[in-house]
DNA sequence: AATGCAGCCAACCGCTCATAC
DNA sequence: GGTATGAGCGGTTGGCTGCAT
């Protein structure tokens, strides 16, 4: 084990950079239709000429409908800090106790704010508690709010709800596409390549994306064509809202957000007993029962 | 208005881990 | 048990953006 190994994939003739918003879409739609069963397989299936790691960073970091978008909470902040201290530089289980944050953006707010932030209240600048955090820690000017979500300072955002009406967002491109936002996008320019935020905002808030849609590859056009044979063979396919819940539950098994809408719309998360014991040896999860015990989702899968 | 600089974030790279054969 | 392959993680970097001069 651990030997290394070579590239995921041949690079050449590969885009890299930034995505483009066509290429979120063939991949928003691509695993829309069929999951993500197989990475490496994933981009020459989607039409993408993007190696499958790339996809999968793109996914998981961008395009997963349960993104939670928008500043860092000072309530986040702290759990990183509290959770830095002790797991170390683990992003990705810090990652799995902030439910729509990724280990990227975790990783990014840490290098970026937080460890300043640490430094500057070691030096003992304690007294100065400057709320600089809220303008450095969420470096609003590029912090694309793209779901239009009113940012909800409270940790205990209801994620069920984000899960779905973010999950709900494609199907919407693919059916009636509908202005999430009430806010009216002033800046609906596409911007062809650029940053990923842009691409996505246009995304979901361009009502023409359904046009942009069909402009795409050749297999979503065989795939609208089987999905009108599918419609008038299953009555299921007919049934857009239990197709929704269907991807919804999809997607929560495939992030590893099994049950957790459930969950919290029972208001209570239940483990089971070899789960809680794993927990209380877990230093993760000593820190969540003292301090945060009823606020979040925990998903920790700790190894 | 133009330029330089610093901050920030998305994406890449290289490695390890997990698992199937 | 050894090997091949897919997936995931953490560190690093390229480039965009905004601010200061």
């Amino acid at each position: 084990m651990g030997r290394g190994r070579a590239p995921c994939c041949a690079k050449v003739g590969l885009n890299k950079g930034s995505w483009t918003q066509e290429e979120d879409l063939r991949l928003i739609a691509y695993i829309q239709k069929h999951g993500h069963g197989n990475w490496r397989a994933l981009p020459k299936l989607a039409g993408l000429l993007r190696c499958g790691k790339s996809c999968r960073l793109r996914w998981i970091n961008y395009l997963r409908p349960d993104i939670k978008r928008g500043n860092f909470t000072k309530e986040e902040e702290d759990t990183i800090i509290n959770l830095h201290k002790l797991l170390g530089n683990k992003w990705s289980k810090i990652a799995s106790c902030l439910p729509g944050r990724t280990d990227n953006e975790i990783k990014n707010v840490w290098n970026t704010h937080l460890k300043k932030r640490l430094t500057s209240e070691e030096r003992g600048s304690m007294s100065v508690d400057k709320p600089d955090d809220s303008q450095s820690s969420s470096s609003s000017s590029t912090y694309l709010s793209c779901y239009a979500h009113e940012e909800k300072d409270d940790p205990s955002l209801d994620f069920a709800d984000l899960s779905i009406e973010m999950f709900e967002l494609p199907m919407d491109i693919w059916g009636s596409p509908q202005q999430k936002d009430g806010t009216g996008d002033e800046s609906s320019k596409v911007s062809p390549c650029s940053s990923s935020s842009d691409a996505m905002k246009d995304f979901l808030v361009t009502p023409d994306t359904v046009i942009q849609l069909e402009s795409l590859s050749p297999w979503m056009e065989e795939e609208a064509a089987m999905a009108e044979l599918t419609q008038r063979n299953s009555v299921e396919a007919e049934e857009g809202e239990g197709k929704s819940l269907e991807w919804l539950e999809y997607l929560e098994k495939e992030l590893g957000l099994c049950g957790a809408s459930e969950e919290m719309n029972q208001g209570s998360f239940v483990r089971d007993a070899a789960e809680q014991t794993e927990m209380e040896e877990d230093p993760v999860s000593s820190y969540f029962q003292q301090e945060l015990t009823s606020t979040y989702p925990l998903d920790l899968r700790l190894s």
